[in-house]
DNA sequence: TTCGATTTGTTCGTATGTATT
DNA sequence: TAATACATACGAACAAATCGA
């Protein structure tokens, strides 16, 4: 097989270092390495792909800003982790108001197969009415209950899932997606807004019918932007806040 | 002058372009050059820096990932404009529930002197009761108001600041910042919460007094780190969500 | 309009340093 | 210690975009 992306004399029509990147990319989304493991070193890749180390080194810069792979001197570079940490720093936004943020504890409500709804559909890009797997988690802050998820995620993408497996994950939601079914969530667009909660999410998290709750509606995507998991939050937010910066990283 | 931040011979702690970044952002935080110029060629920086223009090069990849500056083949590096688009795209998030984002007009509804009180003093890092200027601003998208925000900045850093000169400012009020008192916005922080609207609030957007509505409080820094602007928004989000993005760009 | 100078973008290669195994 | 892998730094050559003579 011949994995040379130039070929001498021709020129691609986008930088050699993207052309790389996007393969890494698409071996990536085959599931070539899987998270945790190292990718091949980067002359070797270099050989590989018949380009020098400098595009290599480029090409692997972007996937390392987009932190997807994990750069470590002297080891190797690596299939970023969902563990614990990333999964709190990166997707979990809320935090005390007047303080740090703490680990929270997830408590399975309900799990159930069903149909996509349009909603639903329409986010997780499949046909109405096709084959869906739904939950409920509750998560509480140092005990205090403050968010109520609930999460649609496609069948087919999650075969044999079932409430024992989610009740019995050792870590997070997405890092069990990620060990037990080769998911990598690496990116989620989230739209907020304010309104008073729900009779159900009243119940839930202990509140009164009127409290003005934080609605997040989150769609999670995995390489090449297949959106993965779909996902509607309620936060008590009346000691709470979502944090958000601008800029710090640079795009956000 | 001697400008070389190398010496023959001798490692510094940190890695030379890191060196360079700083220097640079030394010269940007001291207005040696102003938004929307250039910045001195790749070969004048490595000359001056007694560098090679790779430790340039790669210098300069971080402030532009960052956003500081702007680069453009065949003109030159230029310092990052806070122009009409970026604000609006970088940290303008509300959008219409169902539709793409619009340009939101402002009105503004008070200007006045004042004295920081605790929270503002907090977030501008300035002493309780340091004189700041206060100025309220109502935000409509397609003729509907929906924001109204609240604005503390430090008296020091915006002399001559009055209500005709934001009442006329041709663009955004980040770009006013920038061309008149030299100040760029380069990133921010937010913290999001659900609420009832007070009447104040309620009256500016013509809301029943117990909606609930999106309350944001932003503080806008400068280079270094500076906080430059304190801002609590109100978001009537029947119809219109707060839009973000995770892990888009890496990081936020 | 053409041409040449300037500036950033891309790609290559080499050498050396530092961390890990 | 030796081998391996990434990190830093240097520089060359050419491409592509821009701008002014």
């Amino acid at each position: 097989m011949d994995n040379r992306l130039a070929t001498a004399g021709v020129v691609g029509l986008s930088p050699l270092y993207r052309r790389v990147e996007d393969r890494i990319l698409k071996d990536l989304a085959a599931g070539q390495w899987r998270s945790g493991e190292p990718i091949p070193a980067e002359t070797k890749l270099a050989k590989r792909f018949d380009v020098s180390i400098g595009t290599v080194r480029k090409a692997i810069d972007e996937l390392v800003a987009r932190q997807i792979l994990v750069r470590h001197q002297g080891r190797g570079t690596f299939v970023a982790v969902h563990d614990e940490d990333r999964a709190l720093f990166y997707f979990f936004r809320v935090v005390a108001r007047d303080g740090i943020k703490k680990y929270p504890t997830s408590e399975l409500l309900s799990f159930s197969e069903g149909r996509a709804d349009p909603a639903q559909a329409a986010a997780l890009r499949i046909p109405r009415g096709a084959p869906i797997l739904r939950f409920r988690n509750r998560l509480a802050i140092e005990g205090r209950a403050l968010i109520l998820d609930r999460i649609a995620v496609p069948q087919s993408l999650f075969p044999g899932l079932d409430e024992a497996t989610l009740r019995e994950r050792p870590s997070t939601i997405y890092s069990l997606y990620q060990s037990r079914f080769g998911i990598n969530v690496i990116r989620a667009s989230e739209r907020l807004h304010a309104r008073t909660c729900a009779r159900e999410t009243a119940r839930a998290l202990g509140l009164a019918a009127d409290t003005p709750i934080l609605e997040i509606r989150r769609i999670a995507y995995s390489y090449n932007d297949a959106p993965v998991e779909y996902r509607i939050s309620q936060v008590d937010t009346r000691d709470h806040d979502y944090l958000n910066d601008l800029g710090r990283n640079a795009g956000t």
